[in-house]
DNA sequence: TAAAATTGCGCAATCGTTTACGCATAAATG
DNA sequence: CATTTATGCGTAAACGATTGCGCAATTTTA
C-alpha cells in the first residue's frame, strides 16, 4: 500500500566547501579584537562606538557569518521560540489561530513550535516536557479535551515561563486566557433566529462538560427567556459535532408533535447535517425552518442556501493571544488576563425566512 | 476596533520555588560520580552498567531533572527540530501536510516549527535564515509563488543539512522531492468523465508558469487524445483559482456557440464558480455539465451535488517528506530522491450523469 | 596463565554566545 | 583643576550538555 508511482534518484553535487562555519571569534581574530565586542556589536550595545560596529558588521557580512541563536539561548537561558499545543493541526479553527500567533510573534522574532495532541492527555503532557527541554520562551496552548489534571501546566508557570491558554480554557490554573464570548455567541444568535420570525427553536448542544458548550447553552436561554419565549425540553439536544449526527437528530426533531421553526447549533457539521436531511425531506430552508451554525467553517458560504454562523474570529484570537503572551514575556505585569473576543455573526441565508435582500424585522 | 469584550485581572500566585534547575551535574554530585557517566546513562550509552544507569535514572527523578536540548544540541552541532516553511499554514493543504509530518517525524523525537512564507521571496529566504539560525536539522519546504531564485536553499544543503521539497518544487537545485503525480490527476479526471458520457470537456488551467499546472494541462491534452476527442483551444482556459473567476468563465464558456458539457478544473474553487453559476442558471449537474474538481478541499463533499475531485493525498505526502527527510538526515544516501505520490481521484455526483448508482460505463 | 579484549567510568575540552567586572581614556562637572 | 561620569573595549567565567581519550579492573581468548 506505499503510495509511490516511481522514485528517480539523481546524483547529488558532492558537496566540498566545508567552510568551516564562522563565528564571531572568527571576526574577532579578522579585525584584532575579541569576542566580546563582535557580540556586543551586533547586538547594539549602545557601549560600541558607531565606527567599530560598522567594522563588525562589515567583516560579518563579507565572512558569512550567521549567528547561531542556539548557543545564545543557552547562555540566556531561553530561546526565542514559542511553544504551541493544538489538538490538531490541521482543523481549519487551529491552523488558523496559529497562524495569527504566527504573524504576531514573528515582529518581535520569535518562531513557532507547533505540537499536536491529538486530545489526549498524555500527549500533552509529552508536549509540554519536549517544549520545556526545548527552552522555549513560553507555551501558548489550546488544552485537549481529556486535560483533568494541569500539574503539567502548573510546572510551565513554576518555571516562570508565560502561559497562555486560547479557546479552550480552564479556571484550574490561574494564568492568562483568550476566548471568545461563547455566551454572547449563542445569544446573538438565537435572537438573530427571533428577529426572523422563529419562535420554537430548538438548540444542538455540545458537551455540556465543556465549559463553553455550558456558556453557549447559557446564551441559548437567556435569549430564549429575554425573547419571552419558552425553552422546551426536548428542543435542546446535546449533538456530536458530526454531519451525520445532525441528521439523525434533525429527524427526530422534526417528527415531534409540534417541531421546530429553527435550530441553533453548536457545531456547524451538525447544523449542516440538520440542513441536509431537511432539505433531502423536502423542507424549505429558510423559509420553514431556519438553520444557525457556530464556527463560521468555510465551507458554509458555499452550501446552498448559504449557512448563517458564528464567526469564531480565530486569527484575532492568535493575534490577540501573542500578544498577551509577549505582554506577559516582557515581564512587565505579572497579572493573569482573562481576554474575552466578541464573535461575530455572519449572516446569511439559512436563517432569513423574511425579507431576502432586507436585514431586519 | 480592538475585539476585545473585557480584560480581567486576576492576581498571580508568586512564584518562590526558583528551585534552580537540575542539572547532570547536580545528579553526578549526588551519586558521588561525573556529569560524563550521568550523560551516558540517560543516553543509554552501552558503556554503562545497567545498575549505575538505574541509580542515576532513579536519582534524575528524584531530583526532578529536565533536559535542556538546547546544550545538547550546541554541542552536537544540531537540534532536533525540523524547520517547515509554507506560504500559508491555515490552507488545508499545508496544515494537513503539516500535520502528517509532524506526526511522522515525532516518532523520531522531532518536533517542528512553521514558518509561513505569505508567498513571498523575502520572507522566505528570512525564514530559512532564522532556521538555520535556529540550528534545525533541517528543512522541508513548500516554495512560494515568487521564488525564483534558489541561493537560500543551495545553502542549507551546502551546510549537509537535510532539504526537501514538496508539492511546490523545482529543477533548479538537486535535492529530495515529494510530489503527487499532476499529470496523472488531470488525466484520471478526463478518462473518468469520458467514461462517463461527456465528450465536450473544458478545462480551468492554471497559471501555466508552474510546473505543476503544466503537468496537469498534459495530462489533460493526453486523456483527450487518448479518448479520440479533440482538444479545442476555446474550451482551454486559465483560471485563477476563486469561486467568482469560476463564474466568470463559465459564463463565457456557456454562451459559445458549442459548448462544454464537462469541466475539467485545476481548482476546487473555480470548479466550485462553476457549478455555481450553472445551477443558478438552471443547467442541471451533472445530467447537462460535470464538473471535477482538484484538491478534494473538504467542502466539495458538502456541497448538492456533490462534487468529484482530486485527492491531493496532503497528509500521505507530509508523511512522505518526513521519511525522505529522516532518510537524508541518517545519512545513509546523499542520493536525492524524487518521489511522486498518486493522486486519487474521489468520485461524487458532479461528473457521473450516467448510471447513478452503478460506477463506470 | 599470559596476552588481548571488554567493561565501566573519570578527565577535560568543546559547542558559540553572553555578560559581570574591571580598567583605561575621554568628557563633563563643580 | 580635581572629581565624577561616561565611553569603549578586553578578560574570563558561565550556560548544560557530549565525547575522545585514557586507565584501571575484569573477562575472554589462545
Amino acid at each position: 500500500m506505499r503510495n509511490v508511482v516511481y522514485f528517480r534518484n539523481v546524483a547529488q553535487t558532492k558537496r566540498t566547501l566545508k567552510g568551516k562555519k564562522t563565528t564571531i571569534h572568527e571576526i574577532a581574530k579578522a579585525l584584532n579584537t575579541t569576542a566580546s565586542t563582535v557580540s556586543r556589536a551586533l547586538n547594539n550595545n549602545p557601549r560600541i562606538s558607531e565606527e567599530t560596529r560598522k567594522k563588525v558588521i562589515k567583516m560579518a557580512r563579507k565572512l558569512g557569518y550567521e549567528p547561531n541563536s542556539m548557543a545564545a539561548s543557552l547562555r540566556r537561558g531561553h530561546s526565542k521560540i514559542i511553544g504551541i499545543i493544538v489538538p490538531y493541526a490541521d482543523r481549519i479553527f487551529f491552523s488558523s489561530v496559529i497562524r495569527g500567533i504566527e504573524e504576531e510573534v514573528k515582529k518581535s522574532g520569535y518562531n513557532v513550535i507547533i505540537c499536536q495532541s491529538y486530545e489526549k492527555l498524555e500527549n500533552e503532557i509529552e508536549d509540554v516536557n519536549a517544549l520545556m527541554s526545548a527552552q522555549v520562551a513560553g507555551i501558548i496552548i489550546s488544552i485537549s479535551r481529556e486535560t483533568n489534571k494541569f500539574e503539567h501546566l502548573q510546572k510551565v508557570m513554576n518555571k516562570d515561563k508565560p502561559l497562555v491558554l486560547f479557546d479552550r480554557t480552564t479556571e484550574a490554573i490561574n494564568t492568562s486566557s483568550v476566548a471568545i464570548d461563547d455566551f454572547q455567541g449563542a445569544y446573538t444568535s438565537v435572537k438573530h433566529l427571533v428577529e426572523n420570525g422563529y419562535k420554537r427553536i430548538a438548540f444542538f448542544s455540545g458537551n455540556k462538560k465543556v465549559s463553553i458548550f455550558r456558556e453557549r447553552f447559557r446564551g441559548y436561554q437567556a435569549a430564549m427567556r429575554d425573547s419571552n419565549l419558552p425553552i422546551l425540553e426536548e428542543y435542546v439536544i446535546e449533538v456530536p459535532s458530526e454531519v451525520e449526527e445532525g441528521k439523525a437528530v434533525t429527524k427526530k426533531l422534526m417528527s415531534l408533535q409540534s417541531p421546530p421553526d429553527a435550530i441553533c447549533s453548536c457545531s456547524d457539521f451538525s447544523a449542516l447535517g440538520a440542513m441536509k436531511w431537511l432539505t433531502e425531506n423536502n423542507y424549505k430552508v429558510p423559509e420553514e425552518v431556519g438553520i444557525v451554525g457556530f464556527g463560521n467553517d468555510p465551507f458554509t458560504q458555499y452550501l446552498e442556501p448559504t449557512m448563517t454562523s458564528v464567526d469564531q474570529k480565530s486569527k484575532d484570537m492568535g493575534k490577540t493571544a501573542a500578544q498577551v503572551f509577549l505582554e506577559q514575556l516582557e515581564g512587565k505585569n505579572s497579572i493573569a488576563r482573562k481576554v474575552l473576543l466578541n464573535p461575530e455573526l455572519v449572516t446569511r441565508a439559512s436563517s432569513q425566512k423574511l425579507s431576502i435582500g432586507k436585514s431586519e424585522v
